[in-house]
DNA sequence: AGCTTTTTGGAGTGATCGCTACATGAATGG
DNA sequence: CCATTCATGTAGCGATCACTCCAAAAAGCT
């Protein structure tokens, strides 16, 4: 549908026409900038156009319409961002998985996790100009990297055994909340919240929460 | 919702005049609605006049321009906001205080919470949409608020005697981070993010952080 | 009564919105 | 070579954008 492209292209590359790959890729890097800038209702096809300098029927010769264009980008951002730390996670010990999770977001993607945080969420909580499949993708990006953060988890609660998993999957939402809040305050402009701290932090909170429901349901 | 044109005051009252301050405060209702939940880009005028009952011409009446409008509407729904929380989070001991002040902040106002934070967040994220003046109100509401928040941190800090103060002040943005987090969260549809629950665990996460800082600083 | 001020109704401004039609260029397949 | 497909350029569609102008209504003041 999206991307998948001719793969069974002939020995060599062929470099696919007038390069209209190249000019697609464009589209959707300049309208994913804009639209982690100002939001959907905030990026016009015509800013889209000029950041990409192709005109917009080049825009509607790739896509559909703006919604298909905006699916499109998400796809992307969100395959990128999974593709990037899925890798990250389960090349070491268990018990340092969330903190070298984190600290992947934070260091190895530099200004490109802030950037995807912001699309996320401007996307997610503007209510009537994203249609209802655009949400449904936004849902399952970050399902999938709850999933992450729950397996991260896990390594870091290897003190409670048997119940370790169940702890991760219940406390992964809070994990994945958390980390967004940072993200946002940063992104607002907050002083005080340095990932370098959150990044250990966020463990502390997590084990220290974990503990709590323990005791909570056995006294 | 559309009911039409009732904005002036029937014959039986004598409010003042063709009860303008009445009419000032239903746009700025709707608008307030409306920002929450389509951002700045995506509310127009006709939208706010349809939402409202009354003409284009009555909002700029009122109101210099949409920026001007925006920022009244942020002034009032932060000090609203402040003006409920503020007096609350004093009335009872001090070790429940934070306790106490998430409750408040997510029973009393209901429904009311979630729309300010998502008015505040897609306000302040939106960039190049809202101009700087109105990012400065954000800020300035949010620096009261993280005040609130930093005397009932303080509350659960007993134990850490002198340094309860510090620890406060330095972990209040944190705790601001965690709570819009959990609230983002909520407002996008996430599962297993229960505020009955984040309301003791936003403490236990708190306190074990400014262990962990107090023993990172002390060796 | 007049006269003034405060709101409202409605039409209309140029600019921009998402989107389309269509002709032209550029490269490939035959 | 021609025909086809891919991609771009130009122009323009109706609708909506923030905003303005102005006259009429509704209340106050004298």
């Amino acid at each position: 549908m999206s991307s998948a492209s001719e793969a069974a292209a002939p020995a060599g590359r062929t470099p696919s026409r007038l390069d209209g790959e190249r000019s697609r890729e464009r589209i959707l890097d300049a309208a994913e900038h804009l639209l982690a800038e100002k939001g959907f209702a905030g990026t016009g096809i015509a800013a889209i156009s000029r950041a990409s300098g192709l005109p917009a029927s080049s825009i509607y010769w790739f896509f559909r319409s703006k919604q298909e264009l905006v699916a499109a980008v998400v796809e992307r951002a969100t395959e990128r961002f999974l593709d990037a730390f899925g890798a990250a996670h389960r090349e070491g010990p268990p018990e340092a998985r969330l903190q070298r999770f984190v600290m992947r977001a934070l260091e190895q993607s530099g200004a490109r996790l802030p950037e995807f945080a912001r699309l996320q969420l401007l996307l997610a909580l503007e209510r009537g100009t994203a249609d209802p499949e655009l949400l449904q993708r936004l849902r399952r990006g970050r399902e999938r990297a709850q999933r992450l953060v729950q397996d991260a988890l896990e390594g870091s609660f290897s003190r409670f055994g048997a119940r370790a998993g169940a702890l991760a999957e219940e406390l992964s939402p809070l994990s994945m909340a958390f980390a967004h809040g940072v993200l946002v305050g940063r992104e607002m402009g907050v002083e005080g919240l340095e990932l370098s701290r959150f990044v250990k932090e966020l463990e502390v909170a997590m084990v220290a929460i974990a503990e709590h429901r323990l005791a909570e349901s056995e006294p």
